[in-house]
DNA sequence: TCTCTATTTGAGTGTTCACTCTAATTTGAG
DNA sequence: CTCAAATTAGAGTGAACACTCAAATAGAGA
């Protein structure tokens, strides 16, 4: 891949896996759907890609990524950017957000790369809101500040799973519900 | 399916379902490793099932049903006891927790009939837990009971998804917070 | 322009999948 | 004991899958 077509061909591919995964889910993204839409061959997809499991983790790293508002950690966002962030990622991302969850039940079981990938992005999601409350809060114990957090990240991603049940679900209702329980005293 | 034969035969295919749904997840749960599991060959599990999805769906409403403590619906268990039935399904029955879990996401997608019957779970789901939230606190706004009745249910959900992902996860310490929540005054 | 290599072509490979079909065997009600 | 129906055997079907390869073409530095 150093010469124009190339990148462009890589672009055009990444982009129908995008929407395809949006559209049809993991199961309905294969080779051939992937090459019809991206107007190539299975050649060219090969000659991009080591494998169609190669392109769809590249995909997903973007949907994982997203979730992430300030991916420089200057540490100056607030425990509601954090939350807008995700809600925002949720609704607006669906097709990405029930891929982050499918490969979190299904994919992580049998590929620990992928499973210490997801668990390293959890971590790293627990700390930022961790210190976000910190920030809010100075008046609480930095632990109970991340069990707080973690709390509030689980329960996040509870209404991320609930979303893709039913479309209509009011994700932001209920994630201003969850970021109040924060402010309760110990 | 009249003869004690036939019977025997289909509790194996059910139990080699649930084995395999268990330890390689849906995608590891092919006819072949249903039949073979169950020293079966295709000949008999297609005299027993019309499809492979039906004897899996069989199985996953196993998993919904026993989700629930008090199938009766007596209306007499405490917000604890339904809480800790939910915990001791995600904790022990973690494999049916995973497949409820990739049902929800990518099963329901598109298959009406399985979102239907999901949707329709939860509901009640939230009923009973709203209807113990009532009875222990009656001071609340039966509205408002149920605004968090349906945050702890699908926070709850969250700590299942949370646990497919890292099985050290403390579900019974995280849904004993989330429970706390609900005493919190307006 | 020449040349090397990136890129594209598209038929083809081997595997796995869910599922079918016919014939043989077993079952149990009458 | 009989016999119709239930059950099992197991090879076989066609489709879909991810992926390969040798040959053709196009692009950029020399």
């Amino acid at each position: 891949m150093r010469y124009k077509a190339g990148i462009e061909t890589r672009d055009r591919i990444l982009g129908a896996v995008r929407g395809l995964i949006a559209e049809r889910g993991l199961e309905g993204t294969t080779i051939k759907a992937i090459c019809h839409r991206a107007s190539v061959l299975p050649g060219s997809f090969y000659n991009l890609f080591d494998s169609k499991e190669q392109a769809i983790l590249t995909v997903v790293r973007e949907a994982i990524d997203a979730v992430d508002p300030d991916p420089q950690h200057l540490g100056t966002d607030t425990l509601a950017d954090l939350v807008e962030a995700y809600v925002r990622f949720i609704t607006t991302q669906d097709a990405l957000a029930r891929v982050y969850i499918a490969i979190a039940v299904s994919g992580s079981q049998n590929n620990p790369e992928l499973r210490g990938r997801m668990m390293r992005h959890h971590e790293n999601r627990v700390a930022r809101f961790t210190a976000a409350i910190e920030r809010e809060h100075p008046e609480l114990d930095p632990e109970e500040a991340e069990r707080r957090a973690e709390s509030l990240v689980v329960a996040l991603n509870g209404l991320a799973l609930h979303r893709a049940l039913d479309p209509d679900f009011d994700v932001a209702a209920h994630a201003r519900r969850l970021m109040e329980t924060i402010r309760v005293p110990v």
